[in-house]
DNA sequence: CTATTAACTGACCCAATGGTCGGTTAATTC
DNA sequence: GAATTAACCGACCATTGGGTCAGTTAATAG
């Protein structure tokens, strides 16, 4: 039977736009209908294979938005070469791929915590776990670094954790609309300045 | 006729709760009614007073939130004191007061920022001048260090500000919902990290 | 005391929104 | 090939949204 084929890929088209639409025009600026439209389909065909609204994006978090996070942010760092080199790689990429987005909207989790925080807690519930599972993931990347003898030993891995989150999630905000690739750029360098000072000095005597 | 304080009162008390409520639960999330009900006031006076809901935001943006911004993020800065204790306290001082909501919302501006860029040009106008007269605040403080012998004269001033910018925007977002007071305090402490590796080191030898 | 005007009321308009439901179509099953 | 069912249609509903407007109230001016 394969769970219905057709089910899987309707729904799957209709969230790929909804989160498109999601994204550009915000969760409560896009109707439905909108997202409809633009896939031709009617009122009954997504009321069939969702429960409601919020039910079509909570799926879509947990389909499609935390895969993303996952290549972007995390995949990238678990690897064992120098970890300030990974996280730096990482941080540059995700960058330059918002910079080419001609029309960027900014870090989708940011935006979307933005628009349901204080306001929606079975939202926030799935966004805040993205958001876990992101600083876990750095901490044991800066803990592994020390353990290497790359990142000094006295340095506090969750604060640096907190720390680059923080800059990311901001620079993200930042470089919409202006001057994204210079921002990210001074963005960069910066960040480089900061990871120097927890790096063990290897030429020091 | 004191261009009629009666006028101003009313005009005032609508930004004021009109505020809070965007802040709140947002903007689009947000009816003309909800912030009428608050007051007891009809559809009447606020279309009286203001032509539509975004020429409403938009005042509000220019008499309260520019204010907001300016004695938390600017004036501080503005001193003649060394540069990086400055935007220290003023950081720690944000921070605190955000700490002390017990129902905090983040970072006004980014919050705004999210929901109206790529959207809503006419608004974004508006807040892209705030995160511009930030920018500059910084960079001359920045520039300041540098000439008062405090900050290494390497350092690139605009990077410098564009990261503080970053960090300070992001924090604020992880600070809603979740462990704010550690959060603030991690991130204090590696910004003062990140404050050592670009003043001058004054007891090298 | 009268006329004017600033400040405000609340009924009304209409497009949009989330959601429902009875029905149709086409594929599967028996 | 009849029956069942998965997938989808689209008319309909109640509510809410931003916005209008004719009219009321209260202060001020002459």
């Amino acid at each position: 039977m394969e769970k219905s084929i057709k089910r899987r890929t309707t729904m799957n088209r209709m969230q790929v736009t909804g989160l498109e639409l999601f994204y550009k025009n915000g969760y409560y600026n896009t109707s439905v209908d909108d997202i409809l439209k633009e896939l031709s389909l009617s009122k009954g065909a997504f009321y069939y294979h969702f429960d409601s609204k919020e039910d079509f994006f909570i799926q879509i978090i947990e389909q499609l938005v935390v895969r993303k996070i996952y290549s972007m942010l995390i995949e990238p760092i678990e690897g064992h070469e120098h970890t300030l080199d990974l996280i730096t790689n990482c941080f540059e990429n995700a960058l330059e791929t918002a910079v080419h987005n001609e029309l960027d909207y900014g870090f989708v989790l940011s935006n979307f915590i933005g628009e349901f925080n204080g306001r929606n807690p079975e939202v926030m519930k799935h966004l805040n776990e993205i958001l876990r599972i992101w600083e876990v993931t750095l901490v044991s990347a800066v803990q592994r670094g020390k353990f290497n003898g790359h990142i000094d030993r006295h340095v506090d891995a969750e604060g640096v954790a907190v720390y680059l989150m923080s800059s990311f999630i901001g620079i993200r905000t930042l470089m919409v609309e202006t001057a994204p690739s210079a921002r990210k750029y001074r963005f960069m360098s910066q960040l480089r300045q900061y990871f120097k000072s927890i790096e063990i000095k290897q030429s020091s005597f």
